[in-house]
DNA sequence: ACACTGACCTGCGAGC
DNA sequence: TGCTCGCAGGTCAGTG
């Protein structure tokens, strides 16, 4: 389940462990996890090497020397650096053998993650039609009150909504509504130009703060080998059974078929 | 045109 | 003990 905190740790996690590490083969065990032709993406790949690192919404982007190579880890998505003497299971679908004698191996348990490469200079800002990064300025209040006054959806599904903030999550979005006192299932018709600026207020200094405590078990990892966030640090209200505030029982509702989790005293 | 639902997958835990 | 069932959730195709 990464959202962009996690998705962000893994991509600075890679970075520093993979940095211009060349490719000198690549086996795909499943041909599903390759958007278009898997030996193609495997011929694509050879020889390239991992230049740059970045993300967009909960996309992690690796440019290479001249293609894109674009990775969606979906809900159970990890890497692993691992030698590749070291033992396989089942569930790792995808394996770069680097030229400094490691292997990165894609482990998705569930299989919904997929990649795909993209050229070199493929257009970001309208990648997969995702709205605004939540850093950037381009979300804000007018943008924020311009969109939802066209949608009549439930809070909780605007605040998942990719087209409308790229990166958020269903633990995230519960964690914002919390913090902005507001319930999941209040329509996004009816709030005010506070509650504006209080989501992107806090849809930034909670995201932030994840990433911050994402950034502090990248050095844990360094000693170990799995790459996955942690993110269940800081949660209020989300899987929690009283609310952090108030002590009141935490209610839980399926709204956008996804669990929502709110306090019904402090969030109206 | 928009909003909603189910499919994609596997593993796990609750309940019988 | 061993089975079934529901749940976990990001995204998108299909439906109303």
């Amino acid at each position: 389940m990464p959202e962009l905190p996690e998705v962000e740790t893994v991509v600075r996690t890679l970075e520093h462990q993979i940095h211009d590490c060349g490719i000198s083969d690549v086996t795909v065990r499943l041909d599903k996890i390759i958007e278009g032709d898997a030996e193609e993406f495997c011929r694509n790949l050879t020889g390239q090497h991992f230049r740059r690192f970045a993300r967009r919404g909960k996309y992690l982007l690796f440019y290479m020397d001249d293609i894109l190579l674009s990775v969606h880890l979906r809900m159970e998505g990890k890497f692993w650096l691992q030698k590749p003497e070291e033992e396989m299971n089942r569930h790792m679908h995808v394996l770069f053998d680097l030229d400094n004698g490691m292997q990165l191996r894609y482990h998705d348990t569930r299989r919904f993650g997929r990649m795909q490469i993209l050229p070199y200079d493929t257009d970001l800002t309208h990648f997969h039609d995702l709205g605004p990064e939540p850093f950037d300025d381009a979300f804000n209040a007018a943008y924020v009150h311009a969109f939802r006054k066209k949608k009549h959806v439930p809070l909780k599904t605007l605040l998942l909504d990719q087209h409308f903030v790229a990166g958020i999550g269903n633990i995230y979005a519960d964690e914002i509504l919390a913090a902005c006192r507001l319930r999941p299932g209040r329509s996004c018709q009816r709030i005010t130009r506070e509650d504006e600026e209080h989501i992107v207020s806090e849809t930034g200094r909670i995201l932030k703060a994840a990433i911050a405590a994402g950034g502090t078990t990248i050095r844990s990892y360094t000693s170990s080998l799995g790459i996955t966030g942690l993110f269940q640090t800081e949660c209020t209200v989300h899987t929690m059974k009283t609310c952090q505030r108030c002590g009141s029982e935490i209610r839980m509702k399926r709204i956008g078929g996804r669990s929502s989790y709110y306090c019904p005293h402090c969030q109206k």
